[in-house]
RNA sequence: CCGCCCGUAGCUCAACCGGAUAGAGCACCGGCCUUCUAAGCCGGGGGUUAGGGGUUCGAGUCCCUUCGGGCGGACCA
């Protein structure tokens, strides 16, 4: 069994505890101090005990040290400060590390899950399949991917699961907006509406759709405008009025309502066709940019399952809707909810909240302990209605986390690149990583906390990109490697040497980061802060870099070679424990 | 007006659920390649943690308040 010191160092100062205060409880709390002169870990505990005690903390701190049980790990404990007791290690303590990362490999780091709390979903991007993803979605893709395997490598049992928004109105504007344009293809104008999906995928679908059937679709473009109420007259700055925006919306109801009434039956084709295109060229894009998913589950399945009335109808049953002007709503002010919400329009179909309200009680019905959410910032507000919706149907809504990602805001030669996905002048998620590169994306995305806004500046990030952060984690890797190469010799038997050699500060400054590793998994994984692991093997790499730069690894004396060899290893390690983490790469040569 | 996120070096960001002298990167200045990859290392300057008040041994962190920024406040998704 491996060695631990915080815990062998928690062990002693629980006995000191005993005979110093037996009374007083007190937890015992150790940290890595910030500062190297304070030791390997250092205890408030004598701060903590000074109220209970009512005794100087530094008279505490000097009694506690007293009553330490002799341990052949500890080299010092020394009172500082207010009443801090630094402890440092005997070098065999730090040095031992580096036996425990080579024997436990892949698995070192990783944490068990708490009993009863293992099975844990994450939804993350659930972008609308109406076209490209966008650095925005990247954000979030980035951020729940490495969340993932976080908790996964944590220890926990993780669902990755994306929300195909496939009912919707949005779903129906595509369908039309591929369906105008295969119309222009035969010389029938329906003047596009700007509120329509403009890029052009739209186009090429519309070419798929010719190529496939034809002349199938077509209809008159008199017949179709006959059906809609007129649109407003053309903007081309785009600034229209909030009158004309209305009428602009209910000619583009308009319109989808022509083609449903026109195409009866194919209108199912030509929306399912621009469906699958959409999730395909989504799911093409998330695969390449390492972004895998466990489970793709359809809004429209929620419906044709009856699961949505289904869970209205419970609501209802447990009397938490009412009806007024002919729409159901959801009593939400009842679990904290600042207004009402319709479940149901007047016209009899359900809204999106509704099917929110389905979805999330089927999360819970798939027996998950824990669900966490990620949504964009913009819906925040969104939050307390989902949990209202849950307590009323009796689920612990402490079970669900939402983690908030904020927004990016793309910036090009110093100025803010505006992004609509209807104006179609976005920038994708698949430019972004063809210019920057898969890894430098993700660990870019990676290094702030995903509650902080995020300003992407894709002058900087490319002209960069050959000091990007990212680089420099790999390339201490890709020494490593290199080193080895050249030593020529079996890596695996570097568990067994002697470590003794290792003295110096650089070295025990490096296991003792070695060692923080697990901590930074499970605190990391807590707190839902992949970021944490990104700025950890950042400082890993610095202390790697620190130390090859001053010592030289391949020397003559053969036990401390096989020392050397023994930690390089150990770091190697724990960087491509963590880099899998984050979804980058570990390249062996740069 | 109400709610959420936030305000830390010139810029972009950290700071282990209250700890010691607030740290990195970029940028700037000065050094280090006939020896394992210079995509690297070593050193230097740079701060009233937006302002004010409170809680206590101790506050960037918790509470109140002012100012400033972002995002929300649909029978849209």
């Amino acid at each position: 069994m491996s060695f631990d010191p915080k815990a062998h160092l928690a062990e002693l100062l629980h006995a000191a505890l005993q005979s110093v205060a037996p009374e007083t409880p007190a937890d015992i709390h150790l940290e890595r101090p910030k500062q190297a002169s304070h030791g390997d870990f250092a205890s408030n505990l004598a701060m903590q005990l000074a109220r209970a005690l009512k005794d100087n903390p530094r008279k505490i701190a000097e009694r506690l040290v007293r009553e330490l049980p002799a341990s052949p790990w500890l080299e010092k404990a020394e009172i500082a400060g207010a009443g801090f007791i630094n402890f440092t290690l005997a070098p065999a303590a730090k040095t031992q590390i580096v036996r425990n990362v080579l024997t436990a490999a892949d698995g070192f780091g990783r944490g068990t899950a708490p009993e009863g709390c293992r099975k844990v979903q994450v939804e993350f991007v659930s972008a609308n399949p109406t076209g490209p993803l966008h650095v925005g979605h990247g954000r979030g893709a980035a951020y729940g991917a490495s969340l993932a395997s976080l908790l996964a490598f944590a220890g926990y049992q993780v669902c990755r699961e994306y929300y195909v928004n496939d009912a919707g109105r949005q779903m129906d504007i595509l369908a039309v907006s591929t369906w105008l344009r295969y119309l222009e293809l035969f010389e029938e104008y329906v003047p596009f509406p700007p509120n329509a999906y403009q890029g052009g995928y739209v186009r090429e679908m519309a070419e798929q759709v010719k190529a496939t059937h034809q002349d199938r679709y077509v209809h008159s473009a008199e017949a179709i405008l006959a059906c809609a109420p007129p649109a407003p007259p053309r903007r081309e700055d785009g600034a229209y009025t909030k009158d004309e925006k209305e009428q602009l919306e209910s000619h583009l109801d308009g319109l989808i309502s022509a083609a449903k009434d026109l195409l009866g039956e194919e209108w199912a084709y030509v929306h399912q066709h621009a469906l699958t295109e959409q999730l395909a060229d989504c799911r093409e894009d998330l695969e390449a940019y390492g972004v895998h998913f466990d489970c793709w589950f359809s809004e429209r399945s929620l419906y044709d399952t009856g699961m949505v009335a289904k869970a209205v109808a419970e609501l209802e049953r447990r009397g938490h809707i009412y009806v007024q002007d002919g729409a159901k709503w959801f009593r939400s002010t009842d679990f904290g909810d600042e207004k009402d919400r319709v479940v149901q329009r007047d016209n009899g179909l359900y809204t999106y909240f509704a099917s929110d309200i389905a979805y999330h009680a089927n999360k819970f019905e798939r027996g998950f302990d824990k669900v966490i959410d990620i949504w964009g910032a913009d819906h925040h507000g969104y939050i307390p209605r989902v949990r209202g919706a849950l307590k009323a149907l009796d689920i612990d809504d402490g079970k669900l986390d939402v983690a908030l990602v904020q927004f990016v805001s793309l910036f090009r030669d110093g100025a803010k690149v505006s992004m609509s996905t209807r104006s179609g002048e976005f920038v994708t998620l698949r430019e972004l990583r063809e210019d920057v590169g898969n890894d430098a994306c993700r660990f870019f995305y990676l290094l702030r906390k995903s509650d902080q806004a995020l300003d992407f500046d894709l002058t900087l990030a490319k002209s960069e990109s050959s000091d990007n952060p990212v680089y420099y984690v790999q390339y201490a890797h890709a020494r490593i490697c290199s080193v080895l190469g050249q030593w020529g010799g079996e890596a695996g038997g570097l568990a067994a040497a002697d470590l003794g050699s290792l003295q110096s500060e650089r070295e025990l400054a490096l296991c003792a980061r070695l060692a923080e590793f697990p901590e930074v998994i499970a605190a990391s994984a807590r707190d839902y802060a992949p970021h944490a692991v990104a700025f950890y093997l950042r400082e890993l790499a610095a202390d790697f870099h620190g130390w090859y730069n001053a010592e030289r690894l391949l020397v003559e004396d053969e036990q401390a070679k096989l020392a050397r060899l023994a930690l390089a290893v150990a770091v190697r390690q724990v960087l491509r424990n963590g880099l899998r983490i984050l979804g980058v790469s570990t390249p062996e040569a740069m």
